[in-house]
RNA sequence: GCGCAUGUGGCGUAAUUGGUAGCCGCGCCAGACUUAGGAUCUGGUGGAGCAAUCCGUGGGGGUUCGAGUCCCUCCAUGCGCACCA
């Protein structure tokens, strides 16, 4: 009876299925635990052996959980809104709803063939109208949201409301200090109770539109033509989109925001209380980029009414300060440039605009110019130049910076550049050639503070320039209010109908019993017209007055977690019983690749959830654990180019199409003149064959992706590369020995030897394996098991498939203790022995270990280790045989499943008990200790776990090698650890 | 440029706390059973040397009785951020 894994996993797949097996309660007495993967996004490739790496992790470790007595939450969906499948619809005509059905099942499929534990009946959708009605549903609760600076939570906008009626805004100001409100003749931001009930329904309306969660305004975006709409700041990658790598251009636009700035403090504080790794943290925390200092306004020469208001982090540098830099964008430019600056300011603001970000990127000239307008320093009084350079971001702290050239590397630049004189406040520590940013230099030169330490000044000047009125402390962050609206078809339409008033359009909430507001067919997926999205071209959509946005990707993926939980709910998007069962997500899978999206949408959309009181936790994950990628290891060969050899005076489609094997074209390469002979003799060889008479100048050869699945390990499988492509099946190649392989001739000696190169993984490529295929020829099993075999799940590492014989060959080895192929049934129930019992208790604890501390490679290891060990003894003992399968399930849960089954048992080994180390069969009454002299390895003494210092030094110096090594000297001491070694030192 | 991570046999890796470096697997070598095998089994496999022994965890230095592990420094690779004042 052999190890039939085709059949096994089959049979006990549909069983499982039948039974099901994986169906959780949310009534249970055992405790709870919460294993999540990151949901894919279902495209039309399919997965590659690179994408289960995480779900096998999460499901080992789920099935783990269970067996520990847990009620496991281990659910899958799919995060089926986004732009490739409205992209695949322009390009083929196929419905997304279509497309993205069918790749769903594709998913399912390949999913379900890895045998992961999944609870289906739980499965979301975010395109489903059932799902996407509480995305909407939520996004209104953010909406009719603002973010109470008091009680630092976010509240209902009714509270707000009430507020204003009663005292205006002055315990709530609002949130963008920059803001103006939209009151003829009004200065500044702040009214009245009285202002506030005298203002109209649109003045109301905008300026609750300054503290909504979820908000629209005008603001500058990121757009990309290329795909018609607006992308997120982690959506765009060195200046291009992170889909498709389209240009991405700023654009000032009408745009829903997510006000994840008010969250700014939280989310950094939640940090602590989480268990993200160092790195993850480390990502979010700068991109959140919290900075402390003090804005402070400068008087400007012969300006009296304008202040010029700066952000620094360093105001002790003050008596530093050599020119002032502002945006290029700054409101301020036009009203303080001299005449005689005008047309020079006017032209470089010209230039700036007409660069794209990503020139800006590239290249990093310095470049500026001069206003001819003068700050007054308001501690000596002198006279500060102001110019401005696009190395200022308008969008940060005030727009307009205070340059010190000897602290500040950029300043310093700027001020070599144009010539502007230093001022040296921190003597010695400034040598003139380059900007010392250090806090911990004495300064000089800086009137009341000079003498102090840097580092103690910053508190000095700001409390100062607060007593004189001109400055204030101010925390400012580099993140951004996160753009929430697409210009796109496939995505949550916005639950928002817009009220035309004379005074503009004011965006009110459907009503929830309006909800789901279903997304309408359409038949072009063309963009509406300036720059809206598709839903502006349907009239049913439009005469409604209804939003033409849709919601990004990130929309339905941050909150998905909590769907799982109660997914059939349609009185809420989740019960409150049901998420106070369940709580925080226990274990979250997934890639790195998110560190700043969704995690930390996700974090701030359950921070808003947890303060309106929706649910009882304020952190989504209490534990990350990222894997890491796979990558393809590509293969190449080496086709000869005929138009460069032959400078185009030939119809290159008349030559053989000719590989040459890597080696040759490396000695090639390195001019190898016998190689040069060589392949001159075959390449004529060739071209006689094939009826030309051609000397070729020179040999060129190009490297093209060859399919990794018909390359065993370097060596190319030539009939089946004939057959991949038409264009090949007539190809010649220049193997490694230096023969030839004719393609009318069947059968040839000698190898051709591909190039190889680890890249991403993708179709493009030829470099994606499939797990289906994997799977057929090895069964899932030995899949799963190899995946984790392959090296610390965090890390990551080009696929080979090579490696998996020996794990394939391990669960037929394992099988083997239970049956021979000849014999048939070998296990036995004879009483094992203390050998056996000890590799079994070894191994249980082993594997537990591992499994808690997600080393999965070691564990796989461990498990060999054991079968090994156990075909040593000759172990075909039940006793031994039965707990070691119980260890296996949640590696390898089909051919375990079989096996238990064959022993005897009628219920299911996934819920078998989890057996138990015991420490007696694991006790050693002594150790075969090993002796050093001065640190180096001489020998190794057996000794009684239990003796004392002077019989282990008598022991080790009666014996012989040592005794040798000591040459007769006595030992200075002798070091005993107690179970670990002996070091003698002379 | 800044920040973080990682460097161990031919290859993937192991060595939870400073305590026998190389477990497990691939590959390779030899043998057994076979008509045959890319099946299976047995043994070997860091380098040098007949051997005793010596050398070995990216390079250099340090702490220690003892360093892959800790500290300093340099190099290489990978990832993240990139004018955030």
């Amino acid at each position: 009876m052999e190890y039939n894994f085709r059949d096994i996993e089959k049979k006990w797949q549909q069983h499982w299925e039948t039974s099901g097996a994986y169906t959780v309660s949310n009534n249970s007495t055992k405790p709870k635990y919460y294993v999540l993967d990151m949901f894919p996004y279902p495209s039309g490739a399919g997965l590659h052996v690179g994408h289960p790496l995480g779900y096998i992790a999460s499901d080992i470790y789920a099935r783990y959980k269970r067996l520990k007595g847990f009620n496991v939450l281990h659910p899958m969906g799919y995060d089926a809104f986004g732009l490739p499948a409205e992209q695949y619809a322009i390009e083929h005509g196929i419905h997304p709803a279509v497309s993205t059905e069918q790749n769903i099942s594709n998913f399912r499929r390949q999913l379900d063939n890895i045998g992961l534990s999944y609870d289906w009946s739980r499965e979301v959708r975010t395109c489903d109208p059932q799902y996407y009605k509480w995305t909407q549903w939520i996004f209104l609760q953010l909406f009719n949201s603002f973010y109470n600076r008091q009680t630092n939570k976010a509240e209902r906008i009714s509270v707000l409301i009430e507020a204003f009626k009663k005292e205006g805004n002055k315990n709530h100001p609002v949130p963008d200090s920059n803001y103006r409100l939209p009151v003829a003749g009004k200065k500044g931001n702040q009214f009245s109770a009285e202002e506030w009930n005298s203002f109209d329904e649109y003045t109301q309306q905008s300026i609750l539109m300054e503290y909504r969660l979820a908000y629209c305004g005008y603001g500058e975006v990121n757009w990309c033509e290329a795909l018609g709409t607006v992308l997120a700041n982690d959506e765009v990658v060195n200046g291009v989109s992170e889909r498709g790598g389209y240009p991405v251009v700023k654009k000032k636009l009408r745009q829903w925001y997510l006000r994840i700035t008010e969250y700014a403090d939280r989310l950094l504080e939640g940090l602590e209380r989480i268990e993200f790794s160092e790195a993850m943290k480390e990502m979010q925390t700068n991109w959140i980029g919290k900075s402390y200092g003090a804005e402070i306004d400068f008087a400007l020469k012969g300006l009296q009414e304008e202040k010029l208001r700066v952000y620094t982090t360093r105001p002790d540098t003050i008596f530093g300060v050599d020119f002032m830099v502002l945006a290029p964008e700054h409101e301020l430019i036009e009203k303080i440039t001299s005449p005689e600056q005008k047309q020079a300011v006017e032209n470089y603001i010209a230039y700036v605009k007409s660069r794209s970000e990503r020139e800006r990127m590239a290249e990093k000239k310095i470049t500026g110019e001069f206003t001819g307008a003068y700050a007054i320093n308001p501690f000596n009084g002198r006279e500060i130049p102001i110019w401005i350079s696009e190395y200022v971001l308008a969008g940060y702290g005030t727009g307009a910076i205070m340059a010190v050239p000897c602290g500040d590397e950029r300043d310093h630049k700027f001020a070599k550049h144009f010539g502007i004189p230093i001022t040296n406040i921190m003597g010695a520590h400034y040598t003139g050639e380059e900007a010392n940013p250090t806090k911990d230099a004495v300064l000089e030169n800086s009137g009341f503070i000079t003498g102090m330490v840097m580092r103690e000044a910053i508190e000095v000047v700001i409390s100062k320039l607060e007593e004189m009125g001109i400055g204030v402390r101010k925390v400012n962050y580099k993140m951004r209010d996160a753009a929430f609206s697409r210009q796109r078809y496939w995505g949550e339409p916005f639950p928002i109908v817009w009220k035309q008033t004379p005074a503009g359009a004011i965006a009110y909430p459907l009503p929830e019993s309006e909800l789901p507001l279903q997304l309408p067919h359409v038949d072009s997926y063309k963009p509406g017209p300036e720059g809206e999205g598709p839903l502006a071209n349907i009239t049913a959509w439009t005469s409604r007055n209804l939003e033409t946005n849709t919601m990004p990707g990130y929309a339905g993926s941050s909150w998905y977690f909590l769907r799982y939980m109660d997914p059939k709910n349609d009185q809420a998007f989740c019960s409150r019983e049901a998420s106070d069962y369940w709580g925080q997500v226990d274990l979250y899978i997934g890639g790195t690749e998110h560190a700043v999206g969704h995690l930390l949408y996700s974090r701030m959309w359950t921070k808003v959830l947890y303060d309106l009181g929706y649910i009882g936790h304020d952190e989504p994950y209490k534990k990350l654990l990222n894997q890491g990628m796979i990558q393809g290891s590509s293969r190449f060969v080496y086709r000869l180019q005929w138009q460069q050899m032959c400078k185009g005076e030939v119809d290159v489609h008349a030559f053989p199409q000719v590989f040459i094997s890597k080696g040759l074209v490396d000695r090639l390469e390195k001019d190898d003149k016998d190689v040069q002979v060589l392949l001159r003799e075959n390449i004529d060889k060739i071209l006689f064959a094939n009826g030309l008479t051609i000397k070729p100048d020179q040999i060129v050869t190009t490297p093209l992706h060859v399919d990794v699945n018909i390359v065993d390990g370097v060596t190319l499988a030539i009939e089946a590369f004939r057959k991949w492509r038409a264009e090949f099946a007539q190809a010649w190649l220049i193997l490694e020995d230096g023969s030839i392989a004719n393609p009318n001739v069947k059968s040839q000696e000698g190898a051709y030897i591909c190039g190889t190169e680890v890249e991403k993984m993708s179709k493009s490529k030829f470099n994606t394996v499939n797990p289906d295929d994997i799977i057929q020829k090895y069964g899932a099993d030995t899949f799963r098991m190899y995946e984790m075999f392959l090296g610390p799940i965090d890390q990551s590492k080009p696929w080979d498939t090579h490696g998996i014989e020996g794990v394939h060959r391990f669960l037929k080895k394992m099988w083997r203790l239970f049956y021979d192929e000849q014999k048939g049934k070998i296990w036995t129930d004879e009483k094992p022995t203390a050998a056996e019992l000890k590799v079994l208790h070894k191994t249980i604890r082993k594997i537990e270990e591992d499994t808690e501390r997600f080393s999965f490679n070691t564990a796989v290891s461990a498990f060999m280790v054991c079968v090994n060990e156990l075909w040593e003894l000759k172990c075909h003992k039940k006793e031994i045989l039965q707990p070691l399968l119980i260890l296996l399930t949640p590696y390898a849960p089909h051919v375990c499943e079989e096996l238990w089954h064959l022993l005897g048992n009628t219920s299911s080994v996934l819920d078998a008990p989890w057996p138990v180390a015991e420490e007696k069969y694991l006790v050693e009454s002594s150790k075969e200790y090993p002796v050093s002299v001065n640190g180096k390895l001489r020998t190794t003494i057996n000794i009684a776990l239990d003796a004392p210092q002077e019989t282990v030094e008598q022991l080790v110096l009666s014996n012989e090698v040592i005794q040798k090594w000591l040459g007769g000297n006595t030992p200075k001491k002798i070091i005993y650890v107690k179970g670990r070694m002996v070091n003698v030192v002379v």
